[in-house]
RNA sequence: GCCCAGGUGGCGAAAUUGGUAGACGCAAGGGACUUAAAAUCCCUCGGUAGAAAUACCGUGCCGGUUCGAUUCCGGCCCUGGGCACCA
């Protein structure tokens, strides 16, 4: 062991044994409790930025523990290597994506492998290799049969220049990034996943989730957005149709006083069929902008088509207006307006000099009616009034009555809205996988045979920004229809590259399954402990939750959620700001590594705030992590050759002094509080304890340098027992935070069992007894004094020491006590 | 506008969930060692008053419950994040 503290030289040979006897491969065991613990897979961009080592860091001090706890732990690593960043550095530099991406998984593997996290590289997947994304073409088909994918024409930003599809981050100020030129939106067909199948199944299984955090949960509410309601009909004077629309509140239905339909509905296109005039202001109904400010001050613009509709139940003719602020996309694209009580339809008929009229109330108001709905609208549910033969029910009645009214008139049915739309997949963009289907002139679309998957991308090509280079290479478009044999084309487009991260989980488990997945996963799944960044909080996680249920219900696996425990770490700040390229913040982990070791980088990582938290970057912060690795290496080094020049024990010591005693109170007192906290994941607090731990050893240690130990009291052979015993306890609990220095460290005080497969080590009981307890004293609340008691004192003898304590009594001043709260081993509260 | 988090020293934070507020670390100040510096070690470190013992104030603000509140309840203010014309 060498005296100083050499990151470079103890963590390349922890890292060389790790790999050269595949330490961390892992094999099923059905007699042994699984722990999966999983961190979201990176995008290989060129090389690990600090929130990278921050989310790796928390799963592998997470995997680690478990292990010692006796897990069988799988811990894998791969790459998300599809998407348009490599297409773009094919263009700047003129390198294949393909050469540009796996050029960057080397480099980023490498970075990994030094940072000492404990994957089981053996499992290693790549997204962009042919291995994997054949099972995402089989599973397509599988859908595509099951009837769970279709294709329909939809909107996509279109570059004249460049020929090519714009995503929405490349179109900026309604121009092409590149070109320059003004985009235009085209109609496309596309393919999508109904995962609108699965809308109440993602929402309900939510609640069986209780190791997510809520707001994760709260946003993906939100995103499914599921409303109950009715569908209504209203007919329409003079045309033979109805006017369908959906609403959520049909109690307020007596105030309806127009209708309104979005400005792509069939009837606006009817309205300008009949009166072309009404062509232009409908045209400027369909502009609106997506900025977050415009949408709140966007004006309520319409256009009255001239057509009524009738009323179902008061038979009144209500105007029909095109209105700008009615989705098409969203319920029937149509909608009764009601301004009593919605504040757009409220803002659109004060513009358009409509009627309001009020038709809920609160419950027990006797107020002016109108002046409910004078300012804005009245949103609250109530009781109703204005409504005919519902006057006096409340909403929730109302609902009720109305929904089986109307039912029975055949002018409604019930129905739920989400607001989720089915999920486009296809992507206009090269570095993909092909979506496996074939285009006939005489046969159509075509799936391409299962026998002939996977559809391979070419990868030696050359990207130039303009159009597809798929759409130009004869040899893989070129293809025969597998139903007639006629001379046919390839789909060039390729999936969403949500699709890769949404089922990889599962390929983890069964890495060389000649199938999607095998029965491995189903030992492994689900994945006990998933770690990533909020911002994937809405998307992947609900893709992974929608694959996992696609897959089990095509048997390939059994269970229903993906993640039982989701822990999203905060994000690194420097300054106060996110670390960002642009904001040029970020601090490169490579020059950590370098300068200070992985282990410093982990530490530092690990104690400045709770994993869930922001962490604020501090370059002191960080030699304060080193200083105190160095300080732990040089208190072992320094036993170390103590032990070597002193006796070797005969036997063991029983009474070993006061001093020691005290000594391993306090390091089965941390040890207590780091196991607390490594189970609650608070690993700063782990740190802490760590730290108390040295200081205290330290300080004895520094007794038997001084005084040999004599004038302390400490026995040589207790102290090498307790000493023993003690750096034992610490490097197992800090071994999962700083594996590297711990593997060393652990080795040098002479075990031969690897310290990952060490067992985590027990909190010994009987050294947490005392004999003396030290119990705070208040007088009204406020503390006063202290006393020591014994700890098998009764309640009424420590109110007598206490009331004899001198600066109790004087604040006591004579007063007999009113009450006296005794808490056993912590205080005693004199009420006076 | 709606929905989540969160507001504690100069800074990152802690308080085992209602029982000593500020552990641990960083920075700062003082000291030891050194020709000197770095490194290392020791001491001080929320505010005010005091030589000290100690007292008063203090966990965004106002109020409540309680013997006792950073913690629970009600109302407000600010910061960060998400969603946003979804009928």
């Amino acid at each position: 062991m060498d005296k100083e503290y050499q990151p470079a030289s103890v963590e390349e040979s922890a890292q060389q044994h790790w790999q050269q006897n595949k330490v961390f491969a892992v094999k099923e065991d059905s007699d042994r409790k699984k722990f999966y613990c999983l961190s979201m897979f990176p995008y290989p961009s060129g090389k690990l930025h600090m929130g990278h080592v921050r989310n790796y860091t928390i799963g592998d001090v997470i995997s680690r523990y478990q292990r010692m706890r006796g897990f069988n732990v799988l811990q894998p690593m791969g790459w998300d290597a599809f998407g348009m960043p490599a297409e773009n550095a094919a263009i700047e530099r003129g390198i294949a994506p393909s050469v540009w991406t796996r050029g960057n998984v080397d480099y980023m593997g490498k970075q990994l492998r030094q940072l000492g996290f404990a994957y089981d590289w053996d499992r290693e997947l790549t997204t962009c290799d042919a291995d994997y994304y054949r099972w995402e073409q089989w599973f397509f088909l599988r859908l595509l049969k099951k009837g769970l994918v279709y294709r329909r024409k939809s909107m996509v930003n279109w570059d004249p220049v460049d020929q090519t599809v714009l995503a929405n981050e490349q179109v900026i100020d309604g121009r092409g990034w590149r070109s320059g030129e003004l985009v235009e939106t085209r109609e496309i067909e596309q393919w999508f996943l109904k995962i609108t199948d699965y809308a109440d199944e993602l929402l309900a299984d939510l609640d069986q989730l209780p190791g997510w955090p809520e707001r994760v949960k709260t946003m993906q509410r939100n995103w499914v957005g599921r409303s109950e309601g009715l569908q209504l009909e209203f007919d329409v004077v003079d045309r033979d149709e109805t006017l369908r629309v959906f609403t959520t509140r049909p109690d307020t239905l007596y105030g309806v006083t127009y209708m309104a339909v979005a400005p792509e509905h069939p009837l606006a296109a009817a309205a300008i069929a009949r009166d072309d005039e009404l062509a232009a202001p409908i045209e400027a109904c369909k502009v609106r902008q997506t900025g977050e400010a415009e949408m709140q001050t966007m004006e309520k613009l319409g256009v009255d088509t001239g057509w009524r509709a009738r009323h179902p139940l008061s038979g009144e003719l209500l105007p029909i207006y095109v209105a700008n602020f009615v989705l098409m996309g969203y319920g029937e694209g149509a909608i009764m307006a009601v301004p009593g009580h919605d504040q757009r339809d409220w803002e659109f008929a004060t513009r358009y000099q409509l009627p309001i009229v009020p038709v809920v109330v609160p419950d027990g108001f006797d107020g002016d009616v109108d002046e409910l709905i004078a300012t804005s609208a009245h949103l609250e549910k109530g009781v109703l009034v204005n409504s005919g033969e519902y006057d006096g029910m409340t909403s929730a009645q109302a609902f009720e009555r109305m929904a089986a009214d109307l039912q029975n008139a055949g002018r409604s049915e019930r129905q739920v809205n989400y607001r989720l739309r089915d999920w486009g997949i296809s992507r206009q963009r090269y570095w993909g996988t092909p979506i496996p289907v074939i285009h006939c002139d005489t046969c159509g679309v075509v799936p391409v045979p299962e026998a002939d998957l996977p559809v391979t991308l070419p990868e030696e090509v050359i990207v130039d920004g303009s159009g597809s280079p798929l759409a130009r290479m004869e040899e893989f478009l070129r293809v025969d229809c597998p139903e007639c044999g006629a001379a046919a084309r390839r789909e060039t487009d390729t999936f969403d590259t949500f699709f890769e991260s949404s089922w990889y989980f599962a390929r983890f488990a069964s890495p060389d399954a000649a199938a999607m997945v095998d029965e491995r996963a189903n030992y492994w799944l689900p994945v006990d402990h998933y770690v990533g960044g909020i911002e994937h909080a809405i998307l992947h996680l609900l893709y992974a939750r929608f694959f996992t249920k696609m897959m089990r219900d095509e048997g390939l696996v059994t269970v229903d959620e993906p993640f039982t425990r989701l822990l999203t770490q905060g994000m690194v700040l420097k300054d106060g700001s996110k670390m960002s390229k642009s904001k040029g913040n970020t601090v490169d982990p490579q020059a950590l590594i370098d300068h200070y070791g992985a282990d410093t980088a982990r530490l530092f990582t690990m104690f400045a705030s709770p994993p869930d938290q922001s962490l604020e970057w501090n370059d002191d912060g960080v030699a304060g992590a080193n200083r105190f690795i160095k300080r732990l290496w040089g208190l072992v080094y320094h036993y170390l050759q103590w032990r070597e020049s002193a006796a070797n024990p005969v036997e063991p010591v029983t009474d070993i002094g006061e001093e020691l005693t005290d000594l391993r109170r306090t390091l089965y007192q941390q040890l207590s509080q780091a196991q607390f906290d490594f189970d609650k994941e608070q690993f700063n607090t782990v740190v802490s304890a760590g730290m108390k731990i040295v200081n205290e050893l330290g300080r004895t240690a520094q007794k038997i340098d001084q005084e040999g130990g004599e004038s302390a009291g400490i026995d040589p052979a207790a102290y090498r027992q307790t000493m023993d015993e003690a750096l034992s306890v610490l490097i197992r609990m800090l071994a999962p935070i700083i594996p590297h220095v711990c593997h060393t460290l652990w080795q040098a005080l002479g075990n031969s069992v690897d310290i990952v497969d060490a067992e985590w080590p027990q909190v010994d009981q009987a050294a947490l007894q005392r004999q003396q307890l030290e119990l705070v004293v208040q007088v009204n609340g406020k503390v006063r004094g202290k006393i020591s008691v014994p700890a098998d004192c009764s309640n009424e003898q420590a109110e007598t020491e206490a009331l004899a304590n001198e600066n109790v009594a004087r604040f006591v001043d004579g007063r007999p006590a009113r009450k006296v709260i005794v808490v056993p081993g912590k205080l005693v509260n004199i009420v006076v």
